[in-house]
DNA sequence: TTGCCGATTACCT
DNA sequence: GGTAATCGGCAAC
């Protein structure tokens, strides 16, 4: 299927905010909430990067929680505090970036009180602003800028240096249009063993940017007559 | 210090 | 649809 899609980024974003500066972030408080919940009220608002005098944004359109050490899927799972997993135990609204299969960056959303391990992963955001600058740095455009998680990272610029890091200058995330129920779609999250996984993957339907879950139930396919 | 595995992506068929 | 690429964290010796 080709995705047909992709609402244009319209001007709202460029109007309303031109960069982190002038933007209103979202408040620690946002993420020091259950980690599941923040998953689903990160949908809709605006990641924000300024690295490299490029400024870019884009809606958050896919988004994984992971838990604390009772989360088999979690950095944190059962092994305790590492040097590595040490910031999804730190305070909320910080990023957590770690760097796997030797290529790719993720970007994580710290959650949950100080003391407790929790994190966002952003899987998928549709582009607002600063496009040029992602797809320069992807080498490909289309949806394929940011529809997975190591293809945002590497759209804006973000990688290992920014771990730890509280949200706000150079990356930040902004309020949004929220996302209603109707229009978000769940389902294990990707690359996990499915069997006991429980859905902690939230997703905006019919959002063109959003991965293509491999492990996630398929997409019903519309009955065209029976 | 060594070896294995991973919250993935890109390319070939 | 399957597989190679490729680096750091973590466990064991």
């Amino acid at each position: 299927m080709t995705p047909h899609s992709a609402h244009r980024p319209h001007g709202r974003f460029a109007a309303a905010a031109p960069g982190p500066d002038g933007m209103r972030a979202l408040p620690a408080s946002f993420f020091a909430r259950p980690t599941a919940t923040v998953a689903r009220e990160v949908l809709g608002k605006v990641l924000v990067s300024r690295v490299g005098d490029a400024v870019c944004a884009g809606r958050i359109v896919e988004a994984e929680a992971y838990l604390d050490a009772h989360d088999p899927g979690s950095h944190a799972a059962t092994r305790g505090v590492t040097p590595r997993n040490r910031v999804m135990y730190g305070p909320p609204g910080r990023l957590y970036v770690y760097f796997t299969y030797g290529n790719h960056h993720m970007l994580n959303l710290v959650t949950e009180r100080e003391g407790t391990a929790g994190a966002v992963l952003v899987r998928a955001v549709e582009p607002l602003e600063g496009l040029e600058a992602m797809i320069a740095r992807r080498g490909r455009g289309g949806v394929e800028v940011t529809n997975g998680p190591g293809k945002v990272a590497q759209a804006l610029g973000i990688d290992l240096r920014h771990n730890g890091m509280p949200l706000g200058e150079p990356i930040a995330v902004c309020d949004g249009r929220p996302v209603p129920d109707e229009a978000v779609g769940t389902s294990g999250r990707i690359g996990l063993a499915g069997g006991h996984e429980l859905p902690l993957r939230y997703y905006v339907r019919g959002n063109g940017y959003v991965s293509k879950g491999r492990t996630g139930p398929r997409p019903p396919k519309r009955p065209h007559a029976g």
